[in-house]
RNA sequence: GGGCCAUUAGCUCAGCUGGUAGAGCAACUGACUCUUAAUCAGUAGGCCGCAGGUUCGAAUCCUGUAUGGCCCA
């Protein structure tokens, strides 16, 4: 149904019944537009210099046609630059550009710097190739794609036209890459667990259930990679880390993706004192690089990830903000508070109560803040505090009221964890379908003997968020899961209900 | 789960209390050898998300529904 789609698919096979392959295999490209960019900034309005061939290539983004000259602008991943030709290219190839090189293609170009009149920095054409012919037509170039579904979907024209939107990609594998230099660097082994799982656990989440067709068996997706990644400690590992995919079947909002990145992190012979230096170590730094400073603004809020960051014990801050203990006031004190704020929990437990206090005031805290020492109900894979069994050895930072990461001295006593496990399980037959399941294996494992090791897991995408300002998951995720859309036989969209 | 908003040309948007649809960019034809949101002249392009209802008549009012966004829980 769309005309201009059809005439480019018409005008592609006249190019190449003429003779000319719309799209080529090969272009010998010598340098990005950023260097060509850098390496020519010296000349002066109207010099040029003929001197000196580049080989650049890119996507065309404008052409103002000029009479015999022709202007087009030409992005690559790293800049644009004016590009310029005339006749001197000699009238057949002056004509081709004129008649079928449009905005969206790919053409390589080779030629010799120059610097216009009006001071632009210009790519003066001696020789191009079109290297890719587009018959979808981009969108306005002035506005680009506004409407959040379309950009959502279609990423690819986001990040063609809004170059924001692609440098936070590329800032997130920045970041990426940063953090396993690192990890790296503090002595961490960079491993692997399986995504697919017959018992998951490690967070307490809903999984996603799939099957497999060899075993005729259901099985779960990773909700964490906490388990195996104790496994390697177990093993003899000293410190493992991962980066890698967890799921979680529940809510889609501006913070939560079904699926979502995260680096766990294992080592043996420390506790989380050792974790919370190297938390802060981690974060700050790579907001600082991303940044320039720890100071950041993050939506219209100042956030200071500056060292040190706050302490604050979770009993200590929701007595001082509620008035309630959650080590020594009964159900009953934590449900009526709940009450008035409108806030009881689906399930009545204990745990659930905690959980739902804290959630009351998390949002009081803007700087990056350890809340430690979270009770054992609501932590069942973290060794008890070694001053008060009641507690465990367990930090979140929280950014905003976000939680940014979560780390733990981890629980090796077998027997212990055995007695969480089972008290997990009955909640989970009472019907909390988000408590954690009984891993036999994992319990194997420890009682063969897992050092004293400290744990850390940090949401890479939450991460992200906050370096580059970046308002909701989705900005951040280049393909976030939206609902599938219609296509007929000939692969158009249907717009319908 | 609740509330509010959006959905009109490939893209960005107009379209008033109902009278059979409009601009800019993109596309197409032509002019122009330093333009840069180039300019100028012309042409073509629409199941007004989808389904019902009210009405002589609906992009517009009502109901439902789909998709998405924002806010709240």
């Amino acid at each position: 149904m769309n005309e201009i789609r059809t005439n480019k698919i018409n005008e592609s096979e006249e190019i190449r019944k003429s003779g000319i392959n719309p799209y080529p295999y090969f272009f010998d490209v010598k340098e990005k537009i950023s260097q060509l960019r850098a390496n020519f900034d010296h000349l002066k309005n109207g010099e040029k210099d003929e001197n000196v061939s580049f080989s650049i290539s890119g996507r065309i983004m404008a052409i103002r046609y000029q009479g015999k000259s022709i202007f087009f602008v030409v992005q690559d991943s790293t800049d644009q630059i004016q590009g310029y030709l005339n006749v001197s290219l000699g009238q057949d190839k002056f004509n081709f550009f004129k008649d079928h090189v449009k905005v969206g293609d790919f053409v390589g170009i080779k030629g010799f710097p120059f610097r216009s009149h009006t001071g632009e920095l210009t790519a003066f054409t001696v020789d191009y190739q079109l290297l890719s012919k587009a018959i979808r037509t981009l969108p306005e170039k002035w506005h680009g794609l506004t409407d959040k579904e379309k950009i959502y979907r279609q990423r690819y024209v986001d990040m063609i036209m809004n170059r924001e939107s692609f440098n936070r990609f590329k800032a997130r594998y920045e970041i990426i890459r940063m953090i396993r230099d690192f990890m790296n660097s503090e002595g961490f082994t960079e491993v692997e667990t399986p995504v697919l799982q017959f018992v998951t656990g490690g967070a307490t989440a809903r999984p996603f259930i799939t099957h497999v067709n060899a075993l005729d068996t259901s099985m779960y997706l990773k909700i964490a990679h906490e388990l195996y990644l104790k496994r390697y400690i177990v093993g003899g590992f000293d410190a493992v880390y991962e980066i890698g995919k967890c799921f979680r079947n529940e809510g889609i909002d501006y913070k939560h993706n079904p699926e979502f990145t995260m680096m766990e992190c294992y080592k043996a012979y420390v506790d989380y004192n050792y974790m919370m230096d190297l938390t802060e170590r981690l974060v700050s730094r790579i907001i600082e690089k991303i940044n320039g400073k720890t100071k950041i603004e993050y939506q219209g809020k100042t956030v200071d990830f500056s060292r040190p960051w706050k302490k604050v014990k979770m009993r200590d801050y929701i007595k001082a903000h509620l008035d309630v203990d959650i080590l020594e006031d009964p159900d009953d004190k934590m449900i009526k508070i709940l009450k008035t704020h409108d806030a009881l929990p689906d399930i009545m437990e204990r745990g659930h109560y905690i959980e739902k206090l804290w959630d009351l005031i998390e949002d009081t805290i803007t700087d990056p803040t350890f809340l430690l020492e979270h009770p054992v109900e609501i932590s069942p894979l973290a060794k008890r505090h070694r001053e008060d069994p009641r507690v465990t050895e367990r930090f979140e930072v929280i950014v905003l009221g976000n939680e940014l990461a979560n780390a733990f001295s981890e629980l090796n006593d077998p027997i212990d964890q055995r007695k969480r496990f089972e008290a997990q399980a009955a909640l989970r037959n009472s019907g909390d379908k988000e408590a954690q399941m009984m891993d036999f294996d994992f319990l194997r494992a420890i009682e063969y003997g897992m050092p004293p090791t400290g744990g850390l897991g940090i949401g890479i995408d939450r991460l992200v968020m906050f370096a580059t300002n970046a308002a909701t998951i989705k900005d951040v995720i280049a393909f976030p899961l939206v609902r599938p859309e219609k296509f007929d036989e000939s692969g158009m969209e249907i717009d319908e209900g």
